[in-house]
DNA sequence: CTGTGTGAAGGCTTTCACAGCC
DNA sequence: GGCTGTGAAAGCCTTCACACAG
């Protein structure tokens, strides 16, 4: 795969062009306009066609996109072809309300194992997923070759954590602990900042 | 108070810097270098410096800035100086845990009431918070004149809420919903996308 | 005539370079 | 000497305008 350089903002946006196209399958309508699509997606139709063309044309002229075509590139593009697996790491209130939402299975993610302090038999039952003690996750990470976790720690031991995947082998991690992250280059971090997110917008409300 | 024109993304990190500055706060330093405070926020200096002349000029040259006094500003710039309510809409499972999350009261917003379909007395106790249901939301609104919204109701409802929320009263929204909700100019949207979030890292990691 | 693909223009953010103050 | 404040430059992203294909 040619991996070009496509800006973080366009991927970000490929995520919501894929989610718009799977509500149209439904309608079995083949064929999209930028236009249409766009405007499925919240964006501006140049905007779309722009972010399209970082790795290829798809579109007829006069007629729009293919439907199931640009949907299979998009998944190819985004890496999603295949079941990424995922841990979770602090099966608290954020985490365990994670572990529930089916968001993340839907979208061709699973979460193959979680960990936390207190890894018991009820908790694994009443989640749903194997839930294992903080000291196995190195091991897990290696025999498993696990990429991708979930952090929903404590934010005092988020970094202690982190250096421990990062060691194991971790490559990208969704990060719901308010601080910065210190990781090494190749390792990538997505934060979210829900109190964050709250200030944010009482800023604009005034 | 000067409503000057802050980038968004300046807005963002100003709670970055509040969040580095109230761990400093404990080891009783009275004043840091723009170096120092960018380096925990996880941002270049310059940007730093730059972010704050948005708002005018609290830096001693030579010296640094006074910590208790740029904090104090900081609070009054992103408008939390006083407890916020927030009402929150949509008791699932991600719903529920935001309710159990320390966070948001940590940070000066209350959430006063959620709203469910299912309202309970029961669920009432689990939860420690006021639960209503889904036809009170507009009458509320307008009776505490509430202002902010945290939507975490399935995607298929999302609008609609929203439209109520609107028609209410309320100005912000941070959406949980994977879809794009329309609103008016004067509302303000933060969404946050969990998959997508997971989607993207997975981008990344090839 | 409809709707894509794209160079060029425009706008917004970040970074640089350095003047100015303690 | 140390560190802030800031105009100017650079970089990045979005939008425009229009050539071109079906």
């Amino acid at each position: 795969m040619p991996k070009l350089v496509i800006p973080r903002k366009t991927v970000y946006r490929l995520s919501l062009y894929y989610r718009a196209l799977q509500r149209l399958k439904p309608n079995s309508i083949e064929t999209v306009s930028s236009a249409a699509l766009a405007k499925a997606a919240g964006v501006k139709a140049t905007q779309l066609r722009k972010d399209l063309t970082y790795f290829g044309q798809f579109g007829t002229r006069g007629l729009g996109y293919n439907v199931n075509a640009l949907s299979a590139k998009l998944t190819e593009v985004l890496g999603t072809t295949h079941l990424q697996p995922v841990i979770l790491v602090g099966a608290g209130n954020l985490g365990s309300a994670l572990l529930r939402y089916p968001g993340f299975a839907k979208e061709g993610f699973e979460v193959v194992a979680a960990f936390d302090l207190e890894a018991t038999k009820k908790r694994e039952r009443d989640l749903g997923v194997r839930i294992l003690p903080m000291t196995k996750i190195g091991e897990f990470v290696k025999a498993e070759q696990i990429k991708m976790a979930i952090l929903t720690v404590p934010a005092v031991v988020a970094q202690e954590v982190t250096n421990e995947l990062v060691a194991a082998g971790v490559l990208a991690i969704l990060n719901f602990a308010p601080i910065m992250l210190q990781v090494p280059d190749r390792v990538v971090v997505n934060s979210v900042d829900l109190a964050i997110e709250l200030e944010n917008l009482s800023y604009f409300i005034r």
